[in-house]
RNA sequence: GGACGCGUAGCUCAGCUGGAUAGAGCAUCUGCCUUCUAAGCAGACGGUCACAGGUUCGAAUCCUGUCGCGUUCACCA
């Protein structure tokens, strides 16, 4: 179905074209202004100069045009240079129509000859638990993957695992050194909080031995390199790059636990992947890609053996590629696994990674290194970059103790929305494991469309007390607003009417037709704009218009028996839309609340 | 210091590629539960869009400069 935008447009500058010999080629309209009488105006500004027409003149002429020559156009007037014209609402009726046949109306489905996109998202480190920030790069990414699926591409969801490095030997150090065999059976703890457990272990021991050495008179920077601890972790990522078979198995033991407690935590967030790639894969392909960029001279060698590229004509720095004693560092693995993926996945044509704007630099590097590399698939990568989140107290810090760990946040967030939904009696009559489920639906909604209705880029500044909130534009508004469409229906035996296509709509419902009929343009725009922020923002439009109209318009009360078809077929297609935009979110809806 | 990002109501945020009198929520105040769920609705109060220039019919939006905040410029990841 085209947009009446379009359609306006086409007959608009075709007639413009002829009366005034020009090559325009598509005008922009916008939608009125509520004070203003209309449902779409034209911004006529452009046009005067190029028409040499006055604007009440030109506005008459476009106007009586519209009105004779298409079917949808009832009345215009001209404001100053604005034409705004009125649709008629047979045109919203039909598109009513069309818009329950299908059930994700503006989504596009993927088919044979669709772009697949891979979407990155997640990338944790294997020795701690994730925190908030890992939430927020899990819901963006996946949000983003669902955003792109809607537009009609395939998607891969993908997590790229930080396995290997001086991190986790620190966490296996202090295991094997304080843990006496502990395990996450022995101990109940979910497998990543006992993995990260040691890793805190280590760095208290490690700061007491520093503060050791400093008493015995060592500077602090020779402390801080010379601690026993440090060193022995050092020997044991050098004994894991040798595959020591001791060092390799413990590693796989710790790993193996880390990934099970993680899988808990992406249950319980509702996401999940079709890929993994491990760093510990591919860090060895990304040394050698190094060698051949050497071989190229892309690359250069100093004299300590260490290689370089030097960007500084592109405006970058000189970027240290491989350490002198020939170890990888961070730029290496990167290197090695965007090429294993694209090696994987030749039919992919955009790659998206969701990771924290503290690394903008290192994807500029990055992509401009693989670019130079001469890989074709360099120029579809895309750093989909976010701001990070900040506590009252400050930047969270996993040494001072003051991250907020996800399992934790997540289960505050179900006793949160338990507590007030006590608090409203809602919950009377209700089964414990109905109860159970519902607030974690109504928790889990509130953190998600709290974090994701913030544009990416900005920073969140995120009060674990306070600012998650139950009212106003927050995930359990629009979640209340589904659940009461739903009770609605449960009283209607039969939605088999046939809608009247001569009927009289009230603003509000014209309102709430015209904001769905812009639902296709704004998926795509998402979807350009990698941003779920903006479907977050149109859906808590619709749901202010449909309470509104919910609240003031009976439905039941209503005498005309198709008007009251009309409107209960309204409620069906917003409760549709919320669906379909609610899953974009990744936030589930509940049938009450 | 260089680079990148941000700065909109007391607080948290919208504001699409420039368009009409800058919008929501929270907080504060007024009304509305005997008819489909009050986690709601109707309304009031609240703004020098950081500041200064520029571009033009027209700027919160684009350009330049200044200030403030953040990130980043590691043989850390």
């Amino acid at each position: 179905m085209e947009t009446i935008e379009k359609s306006l447009s086409q007959a608009v500058v075709a007639h413009l074209n002829e009366a005034f010999e020009l090559h325009i080629e598509k005008l922009e309209f916008q939608l009125t202004r509520k004070d203003f009488e209309g449902d779409i105006t034209l911004v006529m500004f452009p046009l005067l100069k190029l028409t040499k027409q006055n604007p009440a003149v030109l506005g008459e002429k476009i106007g009586c045009y519209l009105i004779e020559n298409t079917v949808f156009v009832t009345h215009f007037n001209v404001v100053s240079g604005f034409l705004n014209l009125t649709i008629s609402d047979g045109y919203y009726l039909t598109f009513l129509n069309e818009f329950l046949k299908v059930n994700d109306f503006g989504h596009l489905k993927a088919d044979d000859d669709s772009q697949t996109v891979m979407v990155e998202f997640s990338s944790p480190n294997t020795n701690k638990p994730l925190h908030l920030g890992h939430i927020r790069n899990n819901l963006l990414g996946y949000s983003v993957a669902k955003i792109i699926e809607a537009n009609g591409k395939h998607v891969i969801r993908t997590q790229i695992i930080n396995d290997r490095g001086i991190h986790i030997c620190k966490s296996m150090l202090a295991w094997q050194n304080y843990g006496a065999g502990e395990t996450p059976e022995s101990s109940g703890l979910k497998g990543d909080q006992l993995v990260g457990k040691y890793y805190v272990l280590f760095e208290t021991k490690y700061r007491e031995q520093v503060a050791e050495l400093i008493t015995k008179g060592h500077s602090q920077e020779v402390a801080e390199k010379e601690a026993p601890l440090l060193n022995e972790a050092k020997k044991m990522l050098l004994a894991w790059e040798n595959n020591d078979p001791e060092v390799r198995a413990l590693w796989e033991k710790m790993n193996t636990w880390v990934y099970d407690g993680f899988e808990v935590t992406y249950q319980k967030l509702g996401v999940d992947f079709e890929s993994y790639y491990y760093e510990s894969d591919t860090y060895l392909l990304g040394k050698s890609i190094i060698k051949e960029g050497l071989d190229k001279g892309v690359f250069y060698r100093k004299d300590d053996g260490s290689v370089w590229i030097d960007l500084t004509a592109d405006g970058l720095d000189e970027k240290l590629l491989l350490r002198s004693n020939g170890t990888a560092v961070y730029m290496t693995q990167d290197i090695g696994t965007a090429t294993q993926r694209a090696v994987d996945n030749p039919q992919v044509k955009g790659m998206v990674y969701t990771v924290g704007n503290e690394q903008d630099y290192h994807f500029k590097v990055l992509f401009l290194v693989l670019k130079k590399l001469g890989y074709s698939w360099a120029d579809s990568l895309y750093h989909l970059s976010y701001g990070m989140v900040d506590l009252p107290s400050g930047k969270m810090k996993s040494r001072e103790g003051t991250v907020v760990d996800a399992d934790d946040l997540i289960e505050q967030m179900k006793n949160t929305a338990g507590a007030i939904a006590k608090e409203h009696g809602k919950i009377d009559g209700m089964e414990t494991s109905e109860r159970d489920q519902l607030f974690n639906i109504i928790g889990l909604g509130a953190l998600k469309y709290f974090i994701l209705k913030v544009d990416p880029k900005k920073r969140i500044l995120f009060d674990p007390e306070a600012s998650v909130d139950f009212n106003g534009n927050t995930g359990p508004f629009i979640q209340y607003a589904y659940a009461r469409i739903q009770s609605l229906m449960s009283r209607v035996p039969d939605m088999n009417f046939q809608l009247e296509m001569d009927l009289t709509l009230v603003d509000k419902e014209k309102e709430i037709l015209k904001h769905l009929h812009e639902y296709p343009t704004l998926i795509q725009t998402a979807g350009e704009q990698f941003s779920p922020a903006l479907v977050a923002n149109y859906l808590y439009d619709l749901v202010k218009l449909f309470n509104s109209f919910y609240q003031n318009v009976s439905v039941f009360g209503e005498e005309d028996s198709t008007k009251r078809a009309m409107r209960l077929l309204l409620c069906q297609a917003v409760a549709n839309n919320i669906k379909a935009a609610s899953k974009l979110l990744g936030i589930s809806l509940p049938n009450r609340m």
